[in-house]
RNA sequence: GGCACCUUGACCGAGUGGUUAGGUAGCGGUCUGCAAAACCGUUUACAGCAGUUCGAAUCUGCUAGGUGCCU
C-alpha cells in the first residue's frame, strides 16, 4: 500500500481550521478527512460547528469524509475512527487525491500520526457482569494483574476500568492484529490563535450559534427520539442546551456556564497538543491572526519545504 | 448633620489574637479504546494609615468607600 504523504490540520475550536483546510485543499487537489469526535452525528450540525458551506458548493466543493456517518444517539469510538479513517484515507491515495487530515479531537489525531495498533475487542457481557459490583480499587488491581498501568485515566471510574479490563483480558487471549495501522508519514500544521483572541472567538460564535438555532437543533433532537442523557453524553453545547430545554437551568445561566465549558475546553485541546509534542510528534504552528490567504501560502511553503 | 453596621485574593465566602479555610474562575498537567470524556496540581488576600501587643486579618483610633436608620 503506497503512503503518500498526509497533510494534518489541528487546533483548539473556533480557530479557523477548516477554512484553511479547505483553502488548502483547493489549491492541492486535496480531500478533508475529518478527525472530530462529534461531526460523525447527522443532525448534530450547529453545536458541532460542522460548517460545511465552508467546504463550497457544487462543483467547487471540496469533498469531505467522516462526517454525518452515524445517526445522533449512536456511540463512536476511537477505534472506529481508526478503521474509517484508514478506509477513507487510502480510498482518497488509490484517486491520486491529496490527503488532508482537520480536527481538534486531540486523541483521535494522535492515534493516525503516530499509528495507534488496536485490536477490535468486542463487548464480554460475562466479564462485564463478574465485574459490575467491583469497587474501583479492586478494578484496579485486576487490570494491573493483566498488564502494567500505563496510564491513569483507564481507572477514573468503574466503567472506564471495565472497558479496560475488557480490552486486556481480549488482548491475553488473541494475538494483535495481523495487520498493524500502517505508519503514515504526516505532516502536522497546528493553527495558533493568541489565548484571549482565542477566548474571544469561541465568545462570539457561541453567540453566533445561538441565533442560528442552536437551541432550535436540540428540540429537534428531543422530538425526535433522542434521550436527555444521550444528549448530554455529547457533552458542551448539547450538554448545556439540553439542560436548558429540559428546564434545568435559564437561557443565561445556559449561555455563561457554556461559554466557560467551551474556554475550558479549548484549553485542554492546547494542553493535548503540547503532550504530542512532549511524546514526538512535530507540530508547525501557523500564526492564526494571518489572513486566511497567508495561512495558506504558508502550509503549501511548508509543504514544498519538507518535500525537497 | 447624628447613630449603627460593613470593607478578606479576579469573584463568592469562612475565620475574632499565634497554625489557617473552602468554592468558582484562571493557569499548568495526565492521556493507545466513551476524549466535546474523566482526572490531577496550583498563583494572587485580609481597604489605607497609626497604635496596643512578644505576636494583629482578628483589639483601639483616625481616614476613605459602602449599606441602613434617624432628622
Amino acid at each position: 500500500m503506497p503512503t503518500a504523504p498526509l497533510l494534518t490540520i489541528l487546533g483548539p475550536t473556533a480557530c479557523g481550521k477548516t477554512r484553511l483546510a479547505v483553502a488548502v485543499a483547493r489549491v492541492l487537489g486535496g480531500e478533508i478527512i475529518s478527525g472530530d469526535s462529534r461531526q460523525v452525528y447527522r443532525g448534530m450540525d450547529i453545536g458541532t460547528g460542522k460548517d460545511l458551506a465552508d467546504y463550497g458548493i457544487g462543483q467547487e466543493a471540496v469533498p469531505y469524509h467522516l462526517i454525518d456517518i452515524h445517526p445522533a444517539g449512536y456511540h463512536y469510538s476511537l477505534f472506529a475512527f481508526q478503521q474509517d479513517f484508514l478506509q477513507a484515507y487510502q480510498d482518497i491515495v488509490a484517486r491520486r487525491r491529496h490527503p488532508i487530515l482537520c480536527g481538534g479531537s486531540g486523541l483521535y489525531i494522535e492515534s493516525i500520526v503516530r499509528g495507534y495498533r488496536l485490536s477490535p475487542v468486542p463487548q464480554n457481557e460475562a466479564l462485564r457482569r463478574s465485574l459490575a459490583d467491583k469497587t474501583l480499587e479492586e478494578l484496579t488491581a485486576i487490570l494491573a494483574s493483566y498488564q502494567s498501568l500505563h496510564n491513569t485515566t483507564d481507572v477514573d471510574l468503574p466503567a472506564r476500568a471495565i472497558r479496560a479490563i475488557e480490552i486486556a483480558d481480549y488482548n491475553a487471549h488473541h494475538p494483535l492484529p495481523d495487520r498493524p495501522f500502517p505508519e503514515i508519514a504526516s505532516i502536522v500544521v497546528g493553527i495558533d490563535v493568541p489565548r484571549e483572541l482565542r477566548r474571544a472567538r469561541i465568545t462570539q460564535r457561541l453567540d453566533e450559534r445561538l441565533s442560528e438555532g442552536l437551541v432550535e437543533e436540540v428540540e429537534a433532537l428531543l422530538a425526535q427520539g433522542l434521550t436527555e442523557e444521550q444528549l448530554t453524553y455529547y457533552g458542551l453545547e448539547y450538554k448545556y442546551v439540553t439542560a436548558h430545554v429540559c428546564g434545568h437551568i435559564d437561557f443565561s445561566t445556559m449561555r455563561h456556564d457554556l461559554e466557560i465549558a467551551i474556554h475550558q475546553f479549548a484549553k485542554r485541546q492546547m494542553t493535548y497538543f503540547r503532550g504530542m509534542e512532549r511524546r514526538g510528534t512535530t507540530i508547525h504552528w501557523i500564526d492564526g491572526t494571518l489572513p486566511l490567504d497567508a495561512q495558506r501560502d504558508a502550509v503549501l511553503q511548508l509543504l514544498k519545504d519538507v518535500a525537497s
